[in-house]
DNA sequence: AAGCGTCGTAAATCATAGCT
DNA sequence: GAGCTATGATTTACGACGCT
């Protein structure tokens, strides 16, 4: 019974990834906001729509990905590279 | 007059964000025992008197700040909790 | 004017997803 | 499928700022 009970409890940390499209969307805007990515809430509310998931979902995903990038600037080298392209070609019409 | 090079390298997009102080202490987690304590004292009542934050914070061998803080935070949890479910009721 | 409140966050840790 | 890493969520701890 203790141990049903915890499984319920412990579910809601039952997750899937963002789909590609979203973790596009949030790469996009993280990367053009490199010196200050700390999206407003109004800013988190539009990717959260854009995106298809809740708010918080947007600030865990920022909190994580400022850590992680911060942590290992090298390993996100590549992928920088990758979105800095893309919206450089995006301005370009 | 000597610049930290590392914090105003342009190539360097952390050197702006913001830094936690040094001086933080490191998360420690709470043992099994002291969270179920701290939930149930929470369910008793969401805030702390003063006294009842000393007799927590010495039965379960954590400093009066660690108390006061655990519930600022489970308060915060509890609100976004509430903000889910009335979130759901849409439709 | 000290002291506890919320809010947003850093950093560590947890739990699982999803590869190899 | 076991082992590994990536990833999303949760847990401690604080600074900034508010109210009384």
């Amino acid at each position: 019974v203790m141990i049903l009970r915890s499984r319920f409890l412990d579910a809601r940390r039952k997750r899937r990834n963002f789909s590609k499209q979203a973790t596009e969307i949030l790469n996009e805007y993280f990367y053009s906001h490199l010196s200050n990515p700390y999206p407003s809430e109004e800013a988190k509310e539009e990717l959260a729509k854009k995106c298809s998931i809740t708010v918080s979902q947007v600030s865990n995903w920022f909190g994580n990905k400022r850590i992680r990038y911060k942590k290992n600037i090298g390993k996100f080298q590549e992928e920088a590279n990758l979105y800095a392209a893309k919206t450089a070609v995006t301005a370009a019409h | 007059h000597k610049e930290e090079k590392a914090d105003l390298d342009p190539s360097n997009p952390v050197a702006n964000w913001i830094h936690a102080r040094s001086t933080r202490k490191k998360r420690c987690p709470y043992t099994k025992y002291q969270t179920l304590e701290l939930e149930k004292e929470f369910l008793f009542n969401m805030y702390l008197t003063r006294d009842r934050r000393y007799e927590v914070a010495r039965v379960l061998n954590l400093t009066e700040r660690q108390v006061k803080i655990w519930f600022q935070n489970r308060r915060m949890k509890m609100k976004k909790m509430n903000k889910e479910k009335t979130d759901k009721e849409q439709s």
